[in-house]
This record gives C-alpha cells, sequence and structure tokens, in this order.
RNA sequence: GGGAUAUUAGCUCAGUUGGUUUAGAGCGCUGCCUUGACAGGGCAGAGGUCACCGGUUCGAAUCCAGUAUAUCCCACCA
C-alpha cells in the first residue's frame, strides 16, 4: 500500500479524532494510577475561537497527552463560563435588531432569550477546540449556570456572609446614564478629551476678611488675587455643573496661602448654600488654585474624603444624567447642558473667574459610547483582606508555583494591597444574590423565599410577614465569583460552602489539579481568587502550577484583535496548516509568560516539519527488505540509539520545567537533523536496492519510538502513521495515543563522540567540494594523518557513503598536491592532483593560524594571570591548560602544512 | 506618577547559581545542487563590539548603580 506524496491533513484529522472519542481516549475516572488534572480556563459560553484560545489550549493539550503517555490518569475537564457582562450584551443587541427593549421585558423574559441564545451559540467555541485535537474528557463538560454550579454559588454566598465576609456597602460604580446600568471597569474607555478648567469664586462669610476684601476691591488688583485680602477662595472644576452638591472646600493644611481659612465657611455660589472648609494633605498644593470642591455624590476620590471628615453626600443627578431637584437650580436638564448653562450663570454673577482649557482623561461606556458617571450605589462586597493571607502564602512558600517565576512580585504586590471585592452586578444573567427585602427595607440572606421567611420570624416584628411580600435583590453576583469555585465546583458542587464535607470520589481523586494554563492578564482576578476559594473550601490550592501564557501579538507588536482585524481565524489556519502545523507554529514562538509574536510563517514552519516527517516514514515505507544480505550499520544503529536517549533526557528535562518549545524544538531537531538527514542518509540503500532486516527493524523501531515523543505536539501525524501495516498488525485500542513513551537511558558518550567528528570530516569534505566545485558524484579518496586517537576505519562505510569517498587510508605523512582540512587535531587529505591552488590554500591555512593565534593570546593571558591560576577553580584552570594545549598543537600542525606547501 | 519585567544575528528566541573554544538555535538570507523519501527538499556559507554609560571582579551577555527604549500591572489628581 502506498501512501500519497506529500502531507495532507485534512485526510485523517477528523477521523482520529472521531476514533480517539468512539474509545473514550480522554475520558478518565479514578483508579489507581496517579491522577494528572487541568481544568480548562472556561472560554465564554457564546464565544468564538480566537489565536489566544489557540495558544493556551494547545499548551493544555500537550502537557495532558504526555503525562497520558506516562502513565498517569490524565483528565483535562472542559467547560464553559456564562460571562454575564459579555453575554447579557450579545443577547440584548440580539433583542435590539429584533426590536425588542430589554426594559420591556420582564427578568424571566429576558432569562428566557437569553438561554435560547446561548444553546443556539454555546458550545461552538467547545466544537472548535475539537478541530485543535483537544483531549478533553468531553463526559465532564461543565457550565458555570449549570444548576448544580449555581447552588454552588448560592451556597458560597451565604456561608461567607455567615462568616461575616460579605456585606452591604456603598460604593461608587461606573454609571452609564445611556445605557443605565452599571458598569465594570473593563468595560470603560478611557479617553483624552479636550475640556475646560473653569476657576470659580466662592464666598467666604467672615466679618474680618470682608472689610477687608473690600480694600481689596476698591484698590481693585483682581489680576493678582490675594487670598488674604479676599473675601472669596477660588476652585478649579471641569464640572462646574456639580457645585450644587458640593459638601465642603478641601485645602492642604500646609498651605500657607490658606491658613486664614481654616475653619471658616464658605458659600456656594447661585445656590447659596454654606458648606465648611476643611483640611486634608490629599490635596496637592500646586494643582489648580489649591483649594479642591468635595463632592462626594459624584466623584470617588471626594467620597473617600466626604467619608473621611463625615460629609453629607448629595446627590443632584438623576439615573439619567438630568439634574434633579436637590440641585435647586436647572433641574430637569442634561448634565452637559447644565454645565454650560452654569458657567453662564457663573460669569453673569461675578463668580466666574477664568476658563481655560484643559486636557483630561474621561471614561465612556464600551456600549454606549455615553460618559461614564460615577454614581454611588449600595452593593454587596466580599472581604477581602482575610482570605489574601492564605492565598498569599501558597505562592510565598511555593506549594502553588507560578511559571515564570517573575509574576511572584506581581501577585506578592496585589495580595498585599487588596480591595474589597464588588461582587453585585445589576444584571439578569448570572446568580441572582440570595438577598430577600422585607417591605420596609431589611434584608436577609437566604437561599429561598421561605428560608428568609423563617429568619424574617425570629423577630416578632415580622410575625405577619408572607413569602410574597419578599423581594429577592435584583442583582447577579460577579462572573468571577462563580468561576473561582470552578476547580472545585466541576468535580464537586456540593462542597462549595460546606467546607466541612467530605466531598465525592471524582473532588478527592483529582483535586488539588496538576496544572493551570492561563493568561497574567487575569492573575488577580481569577487565579488568586480560585486560590482563595479552594483554600476556604478544601483547605489547600486547587492547583500546583500556574503555567503563564503571553498575549498573542501579531508581527508588529500589536495586540490581536477583532476592532484591528489582524488576527487570522484559527480555523482558516487550521484548514490551511492542518491542526498539527498549528500547533507546532504556535508552540515554537511562544516562551512561558512572554507575549507571542505571532506570524503565519511559523504555520509553515510546522507544516512543513509534518510534511518532512511523513515523507522520511515514505522512505523507510519503500524499502524491500532482503534477508540475506548483512548488517553493514551496525555502528549507526548503535550511535542513533545514544543520540536518540541523549535527545530524550533534553525533552524530559524541558518538559519538567515547562519549557515547551525547547522540548518541541529538541524533537524537531531531533527527527530532522539526527534521523532524517544523519541516521537514515547514513543507512538507505543505494537507489532500488533492498535492505537488510536488522537495518530495516531498526529504523522502523526508532520511528515508532519518534512518533510517540511527537505525539503531544502533533497528535493527528503521528495517530495516522502509527497505525501503518509497516508497524505489524494492532490491536483496536493500540494507539499513539495512549502508548508510554519511552524514559531516557545512558549513552554511549565515546560514540556520540566520535560520530560528531565524523560528521565533521564528512561537512568539511561536502565543503571542500562546493569551494572546488565538485560534483558530489565525483568520487574522491581520503587519507587522515590521525593524532585524536579515532580510528577512522571504524567509520570507514559512513565517510565513503555520505561523502562519496571510495577509499579512505591512514597515512603518517602529510600528503603534498591535496586539499588539506582539520577535524579535532586529525589532519585529512583528498588527493586532487593539479587542481590544487597552492596559494588559496596557503591563505586559507593561515587565516586559520591567526585565528587560532587570537584565542591563544586570550588563553594566555588568562594562565599567566596569577590571581586567575589562583582564585579560579581547578577544574576551570585545567580546561584553559587545556584549550592551550589543543591549540598549540592545530597551531603546529598548520604551520607544518604551511611550510609543506612551500 | 508608583511598581514589575524586558532589551542578545534581518525575525522569533536559548544562554540553568560569573569562566566550556573568540556567544548558540530555528526561520529568513546568499551560493551551489532538479529525474533517487521530501523544492513544503538537499549541501555549504555569511550574519552579533549581547541597548548605552559607569562600577564590582583575575574574569561580566550573566552581578550592582544610572540612562534610554519597550511592554505590563496599579493609581490616574479636582
Amino acid at each position: 500500500m502506498s501512501i500519497a506524496k506529500t502531507y495532507s491533513p485534512k485526510d485523517f484529522e477528523d477521523k482520529w479524532y472521531q476514533y480517539w472519542m468512539e474509545n473514550d481516549f480522554f475520558k478518565s475516572t479514578p483508579d489507581e494510577r496517579e491522577p494528572y488534572t487541568i481544568v480548562i480556563p472556561p472560554p465564554n459560553v457564546t464565544g468564538v475561537l480566537h489565536m489566544g484560545h489557540m495558544l493556551n489550549n494547545t499548551i493544555q493539550d500537550v502537557l495532558v497527552r504526555r503525562a497520558r503517555m506516562s502513565g498517569k490518569n490524565a483528565c483535562w475537564v472542559p467547560g464553559t463560563d456564562h460571562a454575564s457582562i459579555a453575554t447579557e450584551a450579545k443577547v440584548v443587541a440580539m433583542l435590539k435588531e429584533k426590536g425588542i427593549d430589554k426594559k420591556d421585558l420582564s427578568r424571566a423574559e429576558f432569562l428566557a432569550y437569553a438561554y435560547e441564545w446561548k444553546d443556539k451559540y454555546g458550545g461552538i467555541i467547545l466544537d472548535q477546540l475539537k478541530k485543535l485535537g483537544a483531549s478533553c474528557d468531553w463526559s465532564r463538560t461543565s457550565f458555570t449556570m449549570d444548576p448544580a454550579l449555581s447552588e454552588a454559588v448560592i451556597d458560597t454566598f451565604i456561608h461567607l456572609h455567615k462568616k461575616g465576609l460579605i456585606y452591604r456597602g456603598v460604593r461608587m460604580v461606573n454609571w452609564d446614564p445611556k445605557g443605565l446600568t452599571a458598569v465594570s471597569d473593563e468595560e470603560v474607555i478611557r479617553k483624552e478629551v479636550n475640556q475646560k478648567l473653569y476657576y470659580i469664586r466662592y464666598e467666604v462669610r467672615s466679618e474680618k476678611l470682608k472689610v477687608e476684601s473690600e480694600k481689596l476691591d476698591t484698590e481693585s488688583q483682581p489680576s493678582t488675587f490675594n487670598p488674604e485680602l479676599s473675601t472669596f477662595l477660588t476652585i478649579a472644576t471641569t464640572r462646574p455643573e456639580t457645585i450644587m452638591a458640593d459638601a465642603a472646600i478641601c485645602v492642604n493644611p500646609n498651605d500657607e496661602r490658606y491658613t486664614h481659612l481654616h475653619g471658616k465657611k464658605v458659600f456656594v455660589p447661585l445656590i447659596n448654600r454654606e458648606i465648611p472648609v476643611i483640611l486634608d494633605e490629599y490635596v496637592t498644593m500646586d494643582f489648580g488654585t489649591g483649594c479642591l470642591k468635595v463632592t462626594p455624590a459624584h466623584d470617588l476620590n471626594d467620597y473617600e474624603l466626604g467619608q473621611k471628615h463625615h460629609l453629607p453626600v448629595i446627590d443632584i443627578l438623576n439615573d439619567n444624567g438630568t439634574l434633579n431637584e436637590k440641585a435647586e437650580i436647572l433641574v430637569g436638564e442634561d448634565r452637559f447642558i447644565a454645565r454650560k448653562k452654569i458657567a453662564k450663570l457663573l460669569d453673569e454673577a461675578g463668580y466666574l473667574e477664568k476658563v481655560e482649557d484643559y486636557k483630561s482623561q474621561v471614561g465612556f461606556s464600551e456600549r454606549t459610547d455615553a460618559a461614564i458617571e460615577p454614581k454611588l450605589s449600595m452593593q454587596w462586597f466580599c472581604d477581602m483582606a482575610e482570605m489574601a493571607g492564605p492565598a498569599l502564602d501558597y505562592v510565598n512558600n511555593g506549594d502553588v508555583k507560578l511559571i515564570p517565576d517573575k509574576f511572584i512580585n506581581t501577585y506578592r504586590h496585589w495580595m498585599e494591597n487588596v480591595k474589597d471585592w464588588c461582587i453585585s452586578r445589576q444584571l439578569w444573567w448570572g446568580q441572582q444574590i440570595p438577598a430577600w427585602y422585607a417591605p420596609n427595607g431589611e434584608v436577609v440572606v437566604a437561599k429561598t423565599a421561605e428560608e428568609a421567611l423563617t429568619k424574617f420570624k425570629l423577630n416578632t416584628q415580622y410575625s405577619l410577614l408572607t413569602t410574597d411580600e419578599l423581594k429577592q435583590d435584583e442583582d447577579v453576583v460577579d462572573t468571577w465569583f462563580s468561576s473561582w469555585l470552578w476547580p472545585i465546583s466541576v468535580f464537586d458542587p456540593t462542597v462549595c460552602g460546606n467546607p466541612d464535607a467530605e466531598g465525592n470520589a471524582d473532588i478527592n481523586y483529582y483535586y488539588p489539579t496538576n496544572d493551570l494554563v492561563t493568561a497574567p492578564e487575569i492573575l488577580f482576578f481569577w487565579v488568586a481568587r480560585m486560590i482563595m476559594a479552594g483554600h476556604e473550601f478544601r483547605g489547600e490550592a486547587p492547583f500546583k502550577n500556574v503555567y503563564l501564557t503571553g498575549i498573542v501579538r501579531d508581527k508588529l507588536g500589536r495586540k490581536m484583535s477583532k476592532s484591528l482585524g489582524n488576527s487570522p481565524d484559527p480555523l482558516d489556519l487550521i484548514e490551511k496548516y492542518g491542526a498539527d502545523g498549528v500547533r507546532v507554529g504556535m508552540l515554537l514562538c511562544s516562551p512561558a509568560g512572554n507575549d507571542i509574536m505571532f506570524d503565519e510563517s511559523s504555520c509553515e514552519q510546522g507544516r512543513n516539519f509534518a510534511n518532512k516527517i511523513w515523507n522520511a516514514f515514505r522512505l523507510i515505507k519503500g524499502w524491500e527488505i532482503d534477508e540475506s544480505l548483512p548488517n553493514p550499520n551496525e555502528t549507526t544503529i548503535n550511535w542513533f540509539e545514544s543520540r536518540f536517549n541523549e535527545a530524550l533526557a533534553e525533552i524530559e528535562s524541558n518538559f519538567k520545567s515547562y519549557r515547551l518549545s525547547e522540548a518541541l524544538m529538541a524533537s524537531y531537531k531531533l527527527v530532522w537533523d539526527d534521523y532524517c538527514a544523519w541516521y537514515l542518509e547514513m543507512v538507505k540503500p543505494a537507489y532500488q536496492q533492498p535492505i537488510d532486516k536488522a537495518t530495516y527493524e531498526a529504523s522502523i523501531q526508532y520511528f515508532e519510538r519518534i512518533l510517540k515523543v511527537l505525539h503531544p505536539f502533533m497528535p493527528f501525524l503521528t495517530e495516522e502513521l502509527w497505525h501503518d501495516e509497516v508497524f505489524g498488525k494492532r490491536e483496536e485500542k493500540d494507539c499513539c495515543i495512549v502508548a508510554q513513551v519511552p524514559s531516557s537511558t545512558p549513552t554511549n558518550e565515546k560514540l556520540l563522540k566520535e560520530i560528531d567528528a565524523v560528521k565533521q570530516v564528512v561537512s568539511e569534505i561536502r565543503n571542500i567540494r562546493n569551494s572546488k566545485q565538485i560534483s558530489p558524484k565525483e568520487a574522491l579518496t581520503l587519507a587522515v594523518k590521525v593524532n585524536s586517537g579515532i580510528d577512522y576505519q571504524t567509520y570507514s562505510n559512513i565517510i565513503s557513503k555520505l561523502a562519496n569517498i571510495t577509499e579512505l587510508s591512514n597515512t603518517d605523512e602529510k600528503i603534498a598536491g591535496a586539499a588539506t582540512f582539520m577535524a579535532g587535531r586529525d589532519e585529512f587529505f583528498i588527493p586532487l592532483a593539479g587542481s590544487i591552488d597552492v596559494e588559496a590554500e596557503k591563505e586559507s591555512i593561515k587565516k586559520d593560524i591567526e585565528y587560532l593565534n587570537g584565542f591563544l593570546r586570550g588563553v594566555n593571558a588568562k594562565l599567566a594571570n596569577e590571581r586567575f591560576v589562583q582564585n579560579a577553580k581547578p577544574e576551570i584552570v585545567a580546561n584553559e591548560q587545556n584549550k592551550k594545549a589543543d591549540a598549540e598543537a592545530k597551531i603546529q600542525i598548520l604551520e607544518e602544512s604551511l611550510t609543506a606547501l612551500g
């Protein structure tokens, strides 16, 4: 049976994926083997595969397949995240296209649409992962809003509330006045905007100052503002429409210009409301005027300042961004119109000192492009301080390793400065907060309305309350509040909220998982919180290693994004290069923790590699065996055994330290250079000649071992070749995916070293052919003057074959009229009567001598340095002496050759 | 503005506690090679004062200080 001339992945990739599935090779159940577990970072349920997923999941699949082939019970749990904000936004947009406004729907109606959407598009991304070859245990596919996982979220909320770690509080949220919703920080786009900085005078009511200020007025020096003499102080603001919400004016206590204002009161212009002057070092003296208007309701920093100084909160804005009656003036006007109008009013009343152009960053809603309004609202919080301690310890003491470890500092810094986590979201898609309100606004946390009622009735005041009167909190929890449970809830959701529960067989076997592969940007959102939840509910961290991948960028260094249109469609790439080619392409340029500069040409390299393997296979598959032939390749076969094990040891060590691209590169070179370029060239019979049985079997066996090494990187190609008839008939379950990768064994160092010398000899001969334009077809003879002790006769058939040498002889004398070269200390001569350019030969030798002399100078300088000889380790000094002796010997030989040439 | 990390060949990266030929790999590049497993190939070759400036050391790509540039995280100042 012959096979196609070029590698054609489409012919077999789907076939093998199906075969693996049918044979349950991805499936894992607890048994006596050591488990190896990864939980997938769940992609958004309605998302589509992008290059970041490709990288991330390729790495996970390589790790899982490698573990599966190393005798472990490998379990990779897949699933999706409900991604409340992103998904709800998509559903809202979809409804809008249908002409439906979310506001017109009830919660239940909206959720019905959302589930419909999820059922339609959810899981597309998981099907795409199958194309990549992801060997997930699909029978374990989870979704963060599966009933059991949602219940785990609710139980967790109740548990932490009971512990006092969840509380209600006021918080400044990013309010979108157009979308009428709060949005997360991630959905706020900051843009630089040209604004105006308004300088506004506030009148200071103080009898003494009033008198002095009249002096100022008469002397009339308005351009030089002298606060000592003024009845006014001036503040600078970009938002004059919020002055009606002012609660104080703040100055720095160290600001000597304003010491006279300490303890004074001032009046808000236009509405004449009295507010105090407060002191706080928060105010920077050299910005604006050094006086800050404090508006707790409409600025986060002002809010915090207000809390500190017990100031009232005056919210003058409606949800839609218009002014309310608390503003007293301009009620009903939009905030931006109000800004212009109030500037005019201030100016007319003489309160506006000046207006400057000013650039500043303003947040805009990603979805509606409306300017974000900071707005105070009641939210649920999760206390982080207590949980951060243990989570930091796991990383500090190495129970959880970050790879690469440069992220430890960032992690530590974040954990030591952790802020409480606002967990409520003003959305419907997600787990609704299990809090229930009585008509009077009292709240209890309970799983059901009935339980809530029972809790209320503990207080006689509520003896007549009914469940119908209870209203559940409208908000849902933050998506991360469900995904932080992921490594636990995919195995046993019932232990969430029940730290004392024993847990089922799955969680006791698979937890803690081994490796987590994710992006550094969610180290805090997700990774840190999973560690917290793991500690809370299982008493140990949920994973041992966190492999942090980089961001996939294009070759110009730009982040790949839909809006830039610089991201190739992963499925197109797979179509073009094959899944194996893309996997290799991604891994070749992806060091851990560094961004990857993705260039499609690396996928081409991956495909070319696959093609190389394919054709090497075609070669050995085409060989005819002649059992009567002796084995002329024993040395070569022994050499490759050693070389294979040498490479295997390197690959093992690379895997151990998570250097996946280096493990792949070592495999690549083993196959392309050692197996194809050297081994096969050494053993392959002449055109259309048969091969001896021993060589054939060794070659086949080596090829099979190579397939095992390559399988984690290139699962489809290796499986396809694995089943070829040259390997004999295989049982149904005898598949590459479950084959056991061999462990490295000791190597024959002498043989490896001598073959290296032989390879050098062959290269030198080819080089001479190249430079003298001697065709590879023209046979030559070779003589060697051995100085190193290597018996080249052992390797004469290799040299003959690879360099087309008909005779290899030993000589004690230099041979005249020959092209010469050196390999190590050994001298080689290729007699080329008449075609030797003596001058060129001399030039070349002189050049070599020059190089060696330069080298020798460096070595001698070191050895002449007494302090080097005294201080350096003995083996270093000995090595330098070897280098010196070696260089001197070579120089001597070369100089003799030079003399011999005349 | 605060912090972290990086800067090695045209590109993407190794360089494992400072000494292993005068710094390596893959790709690309240059030259030669086409009926022989593979042109998605073979052989050979050229390419770097290790960002810059000091310092420590017998010895620095490697350690320290500073400068420049880049990326990321945090705070983004009325």
